[in-house]
DNA sequence: TTCCCTCCCCCGTGTTTGCGTGGATTCACA
DNA sequence: TGTGAATCCACGCAAACACGGGGGAGGGAA
């Protein structure tokens, strides 16, 4: 229901300057073996698509890279065997930066998918999706897009939102905050003074509220929590 | 060209239904008059989608939703004349979390993206993609989705990426590393030293090390720069 | 009106910090 | 064999710090 694209659709083909004669390379590294076949056989039927490797275990792939070969898109099991499909990319972009890897899942997990998308993966699918979608993905991040399922899609949105969400602002005065600000800065009370043309007393009278307020007794305390809980 | 609006609310079609199997509801606010007409007659072309308003500024919007109005799903335009459109965003999200909202932009401008999303926007796409990819939209957020332009999907991984790759290390060995981080908890140096069992003479010297690497010369300005680059 | 809260200012005192200076050992690398 | 690093320890002093007091002025609530 959701891949009514177009082949012609103008942004989705827009082509890098490696994939415009020779065909994609592809590998992939799935412990299933018959869910292994199958993609690489859909892979395979298209005619911009060379299905070049595919593995049951990432060590295998790594020791290819590692002996010198390349490869443009790498579709990465995260549940392996042996070696995760996380450490496993990790240690892929670290040989092979440019690699274009899509991850496949059976689970949507907010924490992996984290984890893959830090450690620089350029999609995320499930492998629920439909075949076909699997192979447009091929395309997509050749393109310079992310292929996601869209539950991975709304998930990554979350973690945005989670993570610049909760703003606790302990109550804090609006004086307060501009002294805990250049506080952050590394300025001293009597320069926090000059800057905010008060007295060093004034001054000290604010950090003293704002440590009752956050629980702390220093500067180096009050910035820490301050920026734990982000309220910059 | 910044400020000063009319306010001319043009109602596009007025329903006020509650049937069993009851249509998405869809609002658009979007100040080109064109694509305005042209996106909200698609979207009631399809059977289940009714948009019902369609405004050219956020404050339209925003008095009908503090009037008690609610609805399915929003499409924001992110250049807009009056309130842009990610501060509407803020602000209709206060009013009504449930809407899930859709930006519309024509510059896929990484910083604009993250700004949008981390306010809570279910959605990013081009203004240049197909129409029926914006209707398409509508069902996707609906489903849980989150649809998004590639480039803008790509944007957002790479913001983890950049997120969670720069760590600059400064240099810091172990043991400054180890002082830092009870540092951040706020401890003095006396106990910082009876923390790791050492004089009080040597946290000191530590302390010199990393204000000599980090360029900064007070706890408080150590601690802001060490989480600002996140080595923690 | 009184009560309370926020914002602003001040003094004194003892503690902690930042930094200049001097040393020591170990261990890797050249 | 030395040169550098990282790890450790120590003294002294001026400056900055935390925190105990003491005010006053304005504004909203009871």
């Amino acid at each position: 229901m959701e891949q009514s694209r177009k082949k012609n659709s103008n942004q989705v083909v827009k082509t890098t300057t490696d994939a415009r004669k020779r065909p994609v390379e592809v590998w992939m590294i799935e412990d299933n073996h018959a869910f292994r076949n199958t993609v690489s056989r859909l892979l395979n039927q298209t005619q911009e698509i060379r299905c070049t490797q595919a593995f049951p275990a990432c060590e295998d792939a790594l020791a290819l890279l590692d002996s010198g070969a390349t490869v443009d898109v790498l579709l990465l099991d995260v549940e392996l065997s042996g070696m995760n499909g996380i450490d496993g990319l990790l240690k892929i972009k670290a040989i092979s930066p440019a690699t274009r890897v899509v991850m496949l899942t059976v689970f949507e997990d907010h924490e992996r998918v984290f984890r893959a998308i830090c450690a620089g993966a350029s999609g995320y699918l499930l492998k629920a999706s439909p075949f076909d979608r699997i192979v447009e993905s091929v395309h997509q991040v050749m393109a310079g897009g992310a292929p996601m399922s869209p539950r991975v899609a709304t998930s990554v949105l979350e973690m945005f939102t989670q993570m610049a969400g909760p703003k606790t602002d302990f109550g804090l005065t609006e004086r307060e905050r501009e002294v805990l600000e250049l506080m952050k800065e590394g300025l001293t009370k009597k320069e926090i003074a000059a800057r905010l043309e008060l007295s060093f007393h004034t001054v000290d009278d604010y950090l003293r509220n704002i440590y009752a307020k956050l629980h702390v007794h220093s500067q180096a305390g009050a910035v820490a929590k301050a920026m734990k809980h982000k309220l910059f």
